[in-house]
DNA sequence: TATTGTTATACTCTATAACTATA
DNA sequence: TATAGTTATAGAGTATAACAATA
C-alpha cells in the first residue's frame, strides 16, 4: 500500500517550503539582481503574458489590484516595466516588461536556478530522471487553470 | 540527451512555486486560522525543535534577528508561542509552543493539506508512488546541514 | 570583548475602503 | 450603472544600525 494523498501532500509542501528557502536566500543574496519573490513572479507573469493589463496580472499572481497596482508603481519606476493605457478601452492598463526588466528576470532566474542546480548535483541520472518525470506529473496538478471547479459562482 | 540538473531545477522551481501559491491561497482563505506563511514556518520549526533560542529559529527561517524578535512578539502576544530566558545564560531565550499554538499549526496543517490533496486526487496511484519517490528523493538535498545536531542549552 | 536579543527607523508587501476615469 | 485602476490608510514583514544586558 503506498502512501494516500495526504501523506504525499505534506512531503510536497515540506520539499516545495524547503526550495523557496533557497530561492529566498538566493534572491536576498546579492549575487542576484534585486528582486523581492512577488517582483520576479510579476516579472516572469508578463514576460509569459506580455500586454496583460493590471487586473489580469493581479488575479494570476494571487494579489489584489491596489496590491499589484502599487507593485507595478515600483517596476516601472525601476523601469521595469512599461505601462501604457489601451488605446481600445482607456480604462485598462497593457504592461511589458523593458529590455531591463527581461535582462533582470533572467539574470535572477539563472542565479537561483544555478543555486538549486549545484544542489541537484548530488543526484544520480536515475534520481533526476525520476524528479523530472514527478515534476511533469504535478506541473499542470498545480497550474492555475486547473482551480476550474473551486467557486466560480460566489 | 537527457534534462541537465539546469532543466531539471526549473522544473522543480516551477513547481514549488505552483504549490507556494496555494499554500498562499489556503491560508488567506480563512477556512484556515490565520497565520502567515513566515508565521506558519516559525510555529513549524519550534514544534520541531521545541527550546530553541531566538536566533536558532531565526536562522533556520532565514531571518535577521530583529526580524524574529518581532514575529516572536507579535507570536507571544497572541499565546502561541512561551518565550521565556534561559536560567543558565540570561542571554538566551528559551522558545516553545504553547498548546494554542500547536493546536493553531496543526489546524493550518490540515487546512493546507486538505487543498493540496484534493489537487492530487486527480492522479492515478502510479503517478502518485512516482511523486512519493521524487520527494523522497529532493528532500534530503534540499534541508539545510544542521538538521541534526539540537542543542539543549536550557 | 563577544554574544544575545531588543529598539529605532525605514522600506516593501499586502489588504480594505473610497475614489476617479472610462465605458 | 459597471469596470479598471489609483489613492488613502493601516498593519505585517523585513532589513540595517545602534543599543542594552549578560557572559
Amino acid at each position: 500500500m503506498t502512501a494516500g494523498h495526504e501523506d504525499c501532500a505534506k512531503d510536497v509542501l515540506d520539499v516545495a517550503m524547503l526550495v523557496m528557502q533557497v530561492f529566498r536566500t538566493e534572491m536576498r543574496s546579492h549575487r542576484t539582481p534585486d528582486l523581492s519573490i512577488p517582483q520576479f513572479r510579476a516579472l516572469a507573469f508578463l514576460n509569459r503574458q506580455p500586454g496583460a493589463t493590471l487586473s489580469e496580472a493581479a488575479e494570476h499572481i494571487g494579489l489584489t489590484p491596489p496590491s499589484m497596482s502599487k507593485m507595478v508603481d515600483g517596476l516601472v519606476a525601476r523601469e521595469l516595466v512599461a505601462r501604457e493605457v489601451s488605446a481600445n478601452d482607456r480604462r485598462r492598463l497593457i504592461l511589458t516588461l523593458t529590455d531591463a526588466g527581461r535582462s533582470l528576470l533572467n539574470g535572477a532566474r539563472a542565479g537561483t536556478l544555478t543555486a538549486l542546480a549545484k544542489r541537484l548535483e548530488a543526484l544520480s541520472e536515475d534520481d533526476l530522471r525520476a524528479v523530472d518525470r514527478a515534476m511533469d506529473i504535478l506541473h499542470p496538478v498545480f497550474t492555475p487553470e486547473n482551480q476550474a471547479g473551486v467557486n466560480v459562482h460566489e
